[in-house]
DNA sequence: GCCGTTTTCGGCCCGACTGTTTTCAGTCG
């Protein structure tokens, strides 16, 4: 045990998630369920499961009981599970992975393992285009041509888009509905609404009392290039660039249940409904209804589904089943951070580095978007491929700064700044001096992380000990759907981080949000305060701070745990030497 | 397998769409 790192929360879900599948596929009832559930608390636990391991609190995960308890002790003591080895031994090969093809259930998946031997997907595009699907019980042509193409469209279109990526693409497709006669409201739902990192396809809830003509204009609109599914209240639709949208229509009275059901997530929502059976009420997309007398109790709007529940409102990036249903009742959730509340933006490229446009340029759009300050940090030296500054030239950036600053009306100050590199041994790649004389430093991991977790740690650690250090810049250095974090111990990084008033980044890149929104939140009950920044290169991505701010809400975060919420003097007082 | 503002046993969210079926299972949201 001594000499082998922890196990990490999303490996032991991971496993657990197998278990769920592979039962499944058995034709097991409750249990999938049980396990899935088990799995997620696993996966947004603010500690490493092996701490609470070790402090027997296993049982107070929520989902997690005697026997999942035990799955968890062996897995973290072997790194593998027997029960899991004896469920995929029983199983044909490959079967779970047929479910990655829309269409396929677990039901399906084990008929064509069974019946025709198919362990791939490429075995089962041979087997449909060989027509020996149709003749299974329950199949049909229809039903092996849909294979076909459902195997095509896996192969083209990607199974996940980054938020920041797809919320353009569906506000455009938001108004085109909202612009349609026949329709009185339109919402954004599902993971998008609950802006998570990455989505799985754009859910759009319309309000209309003629739903076919919605449907026949959604249905045809450009870009639109096969319909899934076609109903009075549904439709599925995939785009040319393979981006899939679902559209629910309802008439207006249903809005705000139907919205409610529409936001998610499907964990949320189950919470939710047992909470209605409990009354002995029942919660569906059309409202909440009182079972012994037929009687609506909510439904016309979404507040009042919540309130009927005796709940306080559930901001829609809270609603994920992790605990938030709990605080909502005991009236303890967080006041979120606000979109609006950000009076700037501490990790800001330019032209003397890799950056687009000058600082003047980011300075105006800073402004406009009615920020008080930014940071300009640009990289140092080490960092050549990014055109990093030497200590001279960051000299001159200062002044250059300093004198921007002086003609200023004073309602907007240019911060000096810098993103410093953290060397292998968690040095600096500027002395000490030129630090000192920076209002804002950020450091960040820019390279060698395929450190171990150890080492990794230390270098932060060491990082964060030089006095100067301000910020950590995006601390794991993951790449969503490209790049795994590097393997640190986030625990310790943040104890040190609150004792010592560093700053973690909630880079709001895209594709880093990083800290994640789970990350941030185990971060915050480490008593550690936080930046949320754009990272910009160019002018227009100063935006990308809604997707940061977005973060920050999921990870449960207020303006006060949020450095840039502050006015500048505040801000001063809060940052390092 | 888990869990309890009615329960330690008996439930486990609820509905739309499709294809195969002749009344519904499977899949998905
Ligand atoms: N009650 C209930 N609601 C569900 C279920 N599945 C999905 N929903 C609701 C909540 C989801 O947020 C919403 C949209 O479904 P999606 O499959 O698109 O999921 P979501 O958008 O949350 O995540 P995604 O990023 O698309 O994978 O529909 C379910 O099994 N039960
Ligand atoms: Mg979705
Ligand atoms: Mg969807
Ligand atoms: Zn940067």
């Amino acid at each position: 045990m001594e000499n082998h790192s922890k196990v990490a929360n999303v490996e032991v879900a991971a496993i657990l998630y197998e278990v769920a599948r592979l039962l499944e596929i058995k034709g097991v009832r409750f249990k999938p369920q049980a396990y899935r559930r088990a799995a997620q608390a696993i996966e947004a636990l603010p500690e490493s499961i092996v701490d609470v391991a070790q402090e027997e609190r296993l049982n107070d995960i929520p989902g997690v009981g005697k026997a999942i308890a035990g799955h968890l002790r062996e897995i973290i003591e072997t790194g593998g599970l027997e029960y899991l080895a004896s469920l995929r031994a029983e199983l044909p090969d490959g079967v779970q992975h047929l479910t990655r093809i829309e269409g396929i259930g677990p039901k399906k998946a084990i008929a064509l393992s069974r019946e025709l031997g198919v362990r791939t997907i490429d075995d089962l595009e041979a087997a449909a285009l060989a027509g020996r699907i149709r003749d299974l019980p329950g199949f049909g042509e229809k039903t092996e041509a849909n294979i076909l193409t459902s195997i095509r469209m896996s192969r083209t279109a990607e199974a996940r888009h980054l938020l920041g990526k797809i919320l353009p693409v569906a506000r455009e497709i938001e108004q085109r509905l909202a612009a349609l006669a026949s329709v009185s409201r339109v919402s954004l739902a599902g993971s998008i609404r609950r802006r998570k990192e990455t989505v799985g396809d754009v859910d759009i809830l319309a309000a209309s009392s003629s739903p076919e003509e919605v449907m026949e204009a959604f249905a045809t609109l450009p870009g639109v290039e096969r319909v899934l599914a076609r109903g009075t209240t549904k439709t599925s639709v995939v785009l040319s660039t393979g981006t899939q949208i679902d559209l629910r229509v309802v008439e207006e009275r249903h809005f705000g249940a139907a919205l409610q059901y529409f936001t998610g997530s499907k964990e949320h929502n189950i919470a939710m409904r047992r909470l209605a059976i409990a009354r002995n009420w029942r919660l569906n997309e059309y409202g909440l209804t009182d079972l012994e007398t037929g009687r609506a109790v909510a439904g016309e709007d979404e507040a009042g589904v919540y309130r009927a529940l005796d709940l306080a409102w559930i901001e829609p990036e809270l609603r994920e089943d992790r605990g938030e249903i709990e605080a909502a009742r005991a009236g303890t959730l967080p006041d979120l951070v606000g979109y609006d509340t950000i009076r700037g933006d501490l990790h800001v490229h330019t032209t003397w580095s890799e950056g687009v446009h000058s600082i003047e340029e980011m300075a105006e759009t800073a402004r406009a978007l009615g920020y008080e300050y930014i940071a300009i940090c640009d990289h140092a030296e080490s960092l050549h491929i990014a055109r990093g500054l030497s200590p001279e030239r960051l000299a001159d950036q200062v002044r250059e700064i300093e004198r921007i600053n002086a003609g200023s009306d004073g309602t907007f100050t240019l911060l000096s700044g810098t993103e410093c590199n953290i060397g292998m041994d968690g040095t600096i790649d500027l002395p000490d001096s030129v630090l000192a004389d920076l209002d804002v430093v950020v450091a960040s991991v820019h390279s060698g992380f395929k450190q171990s977790e150890e080492e990794m740690t230390e270098r932060v650690l060491t990082a964060m000990q030089n006095e100067h250090v301000d910020i950590i810049g995006h601390p794991t250095g993951r790449i969503l759907l490209s790049r795994e974090p590097y393997r640190i111990d986030l625990a310790t990084v943040f104890e040190a981080a609150a004792a010592l008033g560093v700053l973690m980044e909630i880079n709001a890149v895209p594709g880093r949000l990083d800290l994640s929104d789970i990350n941030a939140r185990s971060a915050r009950g480490a008593g550690v305060r936080f930046s949320v920044a754009s990272d910009a290169h160019r002018r227009e991505n100063l935006r990308f701070m809604e997707f940061g701010v977005a973060t920050a809400r999921r990870g449960w975060l207020s303006a006060d745990d949020i450095a840039n919420t502050r006015p500048l003097p505040e801000l001063q007082k809060i940052l390092r030497s």
